[in-house]
DNA sequence: GATCTCATATCGTGATCAGTAGTAGATTTA
DNA sequence: TAAATCTACTACTGATCACGATATGAGATC
């Protein structure tokens, strides 16, 4: 059995242990980050066949891969055993964010009570490279910094749990959240990640977790309006294909 | 792709949905059950190949079931690709009853807050048999109406994230659980739920959450008592052998 | 023209097979 | 006698195959 290291917060670094199943890495790295950058759109059903084709191997790999996105809810089946990318309701929208609220929210705290001054520095660089991302409206960079921005602060809690925790809910919403980030009435900011610094250097922890909070909040406000506008399912269902769909 | 449901609750009803899967299916109610029932045992190596023939199927199913609970970190892999019961640091422990009181503890105060009669009277009904396995040191009925009651109180929050979440925390130290019951040094008590019970009789949500993070508290310092003892291991590693073990 | 039915293509599941790496035990040598 | 090395076994990984179920399309019938 290979490790199942949830790499949420890596944007593509899987470089190193390439010795057992560097193929079953190749494909979850792949499926995952397809995941986070939009790759597959909500709605859209995937043929295990079709996604070994794509990837140049054999469907045995794909299966177990596939396998452990549906048991971390990132994927879902379909009646005929397929698996499609779950079309979030608002209700499960908001159940998600309200954990993540709960759990990240904590999660920054407790990196608040532990920060250094190298965090601080880190975090700062890492916005400055989101503040840019916005600027040129690079939407993949957006997702890949904010994201980073997020893990870094949450690493430094030291709570890997915490931390798995929060990935597998990052997962859940990722393509959702790279749909939204499509719209373009709705402009995106950093805003309260500039409160996430200030409280850091601070030293007010309470402060780093009401940002945090706020940030999701604010997240979660423009994922619903999209999902509430269109009923219960999101835009641009057909829109995108998958690269090696037919 | 069939699915996975975390149904760490279900005490072995696994009936219904046999169309696709079923074999699948039969894996992964097998080896949950197994691993909160004590039948596997930290630190003990597991062949794929030979629970397979155990469990009278081919490698292949087994294989999907092993990879998820890796991923799950429910179980770790060796260097070798076999899969493993992680013995839990006691480092690892505290940190996975931390997140496991905050989320049980918010999870219960939601519940509170919309408790029905129903529900207080199917807890005080499972507490009532927990007691009575209790007193009749029946470890597999003590784990499992103890899964039961926190489970069941943890539903009626209608959280069905939190509720995924808590159990895949379950999972993890499901294990390490079962042994500490075998030492009868630390008779075990559920004295945290008669709390539980009165504060949702008085539509106390705010004592429901103290209860339960008192419960999981007591719980966390018998698991490390036995877990500091030893050193970082945890004892009995060795005494019980799987049934279809060589 | 619409709907129902049937045939075919496709998909997932589970089994088997070839290939490779790791481990343990035995043998040989210092 | 002890340590190092070599060999043989056993493990997982990935590919291919066979089977049963499903969905889709065309064709016939109402």
């Amino acid at each position: 059995m290979r490790i199942a290291k949830t790499e949420v917060a890596a944007n593509g670094n899987e470089e190193g242990k390439r010795q057992r199943g560097h193929i079953y890495e190749r494909v979850l790295s792949y499926m995952r980050r397809g995941l986070m950058v939009g790759a597959f759109v909500p709605g859209q059903v995937m043929s295990l066949r079709k996604l070994a084709a794509g990837l140049g191997t054999s469907p045995m790999p794909v299966r177990e891969v596939l396998s452990q996105l549906v048991a971390a809810n990132a994927l879902e089946e379909t009646k005929g055993g397929s698996v499609r990318v779950p079309r979030l309701s608002p209700e499960k929208l908001s159940d998600i964010f309200s954990v993540r609220e709960l759990l990240e929210g904590t999660a920054a705290e407790l990196a608040a009570k532990k920060a250094s001054p190298a965090l601080l520095n880190g975090l700062t660089s890492i916005n400055k490279q989101l503040l840019q991302a916005i600027a040129k409206r690079d939407i993949l960079n957006c997702l890949s910094f904010n994201q980073k921005f997020h893990f870094t602060l949450y690493q430094a809690s030291e709570s890997e749990t915490l931390t798995l925790l929060i990935e597998s809910l990052w997962l859940q919403f990722g393509p959702t959240m790279y749909m939204s980030l499509l719209i373009p009435s709705k402009p995106w900011s950093a805003s309260h990640h500039e409160d996430i610094l200030a409280g850091l250097k601070e030293g007010n922890s309470t402060a780093v977790k009401r940002g945090t909070i706020q940030d999701i909040r604010t997240t979660c406000r423009a994922l619903l309006s999209i999902a509430g506008s269109q009923g219960t399912e999101l835009p641009f269902a057909q829109g995108m294909e998958l690269q090696f769909e037919d």
